[in-house]
DNA sequence: CGACACATGTAACACGTTACATGATTTG
DNA sequence: CAAATCATGTAACGTGTTACATGTGTCG
């Protein structure tokens, strides 16, 4: 959801048409985020088709072929889709369950796959990240903060980086605390076996 | 990506079916990631095409009807998909540019939204993330760190959160430096205007 | 002319969500 | 038996990706 409304953003600020969509989107978020141009004509064909956007055939330029395939098809965004943006900048993106994060998921997931040692798998994360953060900086520091837009997407990504080495740091301890408790995964694999599978095995239904 | 891997790691611990799957997959996350049943399906058929699961039809159970719509079909995991999943533990998640944030997304174009005061939005979104790292952080505390799943979730949840809102505070400072020294909307939107659009304007056409 | 950049699309696929349909088994 | 639960599946849609097809304009 979140291309469709920068692009409503973008067309906030007066008619555009795909390409430019693209490289002003490339712009706004310091070439970091690449966005595909397919994406930019699809969402656009949805957008006119929800009512937030229109095509505005004749008014930047007197078009006076409507052939198909014509260059340069501008779009407009709509009083509707004016409400829609002002919505969905200050509504607070989904309140319900957090986001699946990979990583999280990764080492939720080791600690019961027989033969994984979570330790190390959470180590060679940690220094991938370190070293991603690392490379983020210098790019930073290249800049030397003259674009904005790339600064704060940087930040954005450093302070998320860092957010998940100190979580993988407190997991490690949480692990190895629990363990040192004589948690083992088995029992967990138990504990958390389904009220349903518990009653009724894969194989109860053998004669 | 993520169920798809989930799903193989735990059959890695044994042959399992759809319903247990899913419920297993939330109990491994604390019950805070919920999975619903038709991707479990859809992700099993995947897994099997790709010749990474197969269907035990008769081993944890002498199932002789092989009539379609029998209950309890019984995944196992292959050697491919062992080797596929040990590759996923250990390969962090994409090399290149960052994932699109939805709430980085908001900030960067609020800027250059007409009528939109950035510092409003910034402050409405981080005053709604800090009650949200106040419930889950009562939410933790409740539980007592007994179940593991769920205090590693919520822990990933709450830095998460924490990280987000300290690049909100560097974000909001970041652009009133900015507006301090005499930056404007505007002249960003001329200076990020592509070269294309430059040279070759949309009404260029025209005539 | 031929090559290249601009510009718009479409097709096919992966993943995720919601909702619905269909059997089988258990339980009141 | 009837209702609830268990179990598997499908349909439709949104979003995102990659790749390809198709025009149009410019320029050597």
């Amino acid at each position: 959801m979140s291309v469709r409304h920068a692009l409503l953003a973008l067309l906030s600020a007066g008619p555009k048409y795909g390409l430019q969509l693209r490289e002003e989107f490339e712009a706004r978020t310091g070439e970091v985020w690449p966005l595909n141009v397919g994406q930019v004509y699809t969402t656009l064909q949805r957008l006119e088709r929800d009512g937030l956007v229109e095509t505005t055939s004749g008014d930047t330029g007197p078009v006076e072929h409507d052939a198909p395939g014509a260059p340069q098809k501008a779009y407009r965004i709509t009083p509707a889709g004016s409400a829609e943006l002002d919505q969905w900048l200050r509504v607070p993106p989904d309140l319900s369950s957090p986001p699946r994060d990979e990583l999280v998921m990764k080492v939720l997931v080791a600690i019961t796959v027989p033969g994984t040692d979570v330790h190390e798998v959470i180590q060679a994360h940690r220094t991938y990240l370190v070293q991603l953060m690392q490379e983020w900086t210098r790019l930073k520091e290249d800049s030397g903060g003259s674009d904005l837009a790339f600064s704060l997407v940087v930040d954005a990504e450093l302070f998320r980086l860092d957010s998940v080495v100190r979580w993988l740091d407190a997991a490690d301890g949480r692990l190895r605390r629990a363990r040192a408790d004589g948690w083992t995964p088995a029992r967990t694999a138990q504990a958390t076996m389904p009220a349903l599978a518990r009653r009724r095995r894969i194989g109860a239904r053998q004669q």
